[in-house]
DNA sequence: CCACGAATGTAGCGACCGCTACATTCCGGA
DNA sequence: TCCGGAATGTAGCGGTCGCTACATTCGTGG
């Protein structure tokens, strides 16, 4: 492996770290340089622009998520919409993920703007987390399902927005009441 | 009214017409005053800087919001969590809303990593929005209704987080699942 | 040992950023 | 009519941005 491939590795890990700590407005490519502890100069050397050194940066942040849901939940089974809810929901207001949060909306902004590379960026984190939220629903029905996994993500998603907007213990009491949730059929 | 008050109004309402446009992206000094037909150095002669420019935008683009949730929402009348909930989730993922969900996405972005003036903003909308929910919500126990206004609030939110990641399809069968929750007690 | 490509450093380009110092024009009241 | 403050224009400051041209050093295969 030459040296520039191992960089790449290393540096990507460090990225991630620092995305996860400070968000894209710390993202400049001199400060992610420095926070990679390369120059700048390497960084784009490694990385042939700053949309590439930041989605390797992304995609290691959400395989690192992905291994800790993975942890977390009970794997192979399968829950009842209500349960996946109010676990996520529980999930979500907690300090462990709470920085994944903070992170991906300012991720789905700057994909709501059309900002490249945070479109595609925004698409693959979504496609994956609906996938992973289908696989674990137990409903028959394909629509219905994908549809559920789709409100669950939106109610998450919401809770973690709720929290900047509204702060810690509102989105906490709302994170409870999903407990009340029920679907019908 | 001197000139510099009536000019500062007429400039205000095109910044908010340029914010729900364009979005924040598109929102330096030099670009707002284009869009509002003044010159960078006057629109700074206007408003103390550009941060009060964006709070008086941001503060008439959600009067008008408010205005149109005012007509579109039956006025006074108490609705079950449910109702509210189908309404405002149809409301959310129509043409109508849809730019100004795109800017809160942007608002709350910049307001999750602090920066001035959007923290504030972020939390007076939030506030707003959540007193207009819980206003409407036939609940008795008030604990019980800011909860549930909240997760309404969230879930609202986290559909128009899931238009953009997944595609407007997507979001709409997840308000359509929305349709099929239930409250309890 | 040396040639050659990989790796790294130095320096800076042109664009945009928010903001301001300074000069000038405009206009209504004394 | 002229004076003073409001209104507006001109020009530019110091900074950050993403990125690159060019030069230099390093390390290894022949």
């Amino acid at each position: 492996m030459t040296i520039r491939e191992e960089q790449r590795r290393r540096v990507t890990e460090r990225l991630a770290g620092h995305l996860l700590a400070t968000g894209l407005s710390r993202a400049s490519v001199r400060q992610l340089a420095a926070a990679a502890g390369v120059s700048d100069r390497m960084l784009l050397y490694y990385f042939k622009d700053k949309a590439e050194a930041l989605s390797e940066a992304m995609a290691q942040v959400t395989s690192q998520l992905g291994q800790r849901l993975e942890a977390s939940v009970t794997a192979g089974e399968r829950l009842a919409p209500e349960r996946l809810l109010a676990e996520a929901a529980q999930m979500v207001t907690g300090a462990e993920v709470r920085p994944f949060m903070a992170l991906w909306m300012e991720v789905i902004a700057a994909a709501a703007r059309g900002e490249a590379p945070f479109a595609d960026i925004a698409g693959q984190v979504t496609a994956g987390f609906l996938a992973w939220i289908e696989s674990r629903l137990d409903i028959e029905d394909p629509e219905r399902r994908r549809a559920t996994a789709g409100l669950i993500l939106a109610a998450v998603d919401g809770l973690a927005l709720l929290e900047i907007g509204a702060g810690a213990p509102a989105a906490l009491a709302a994170a409870e009441r999903a407990r009340d949730v029920r679907f019908t059929p």
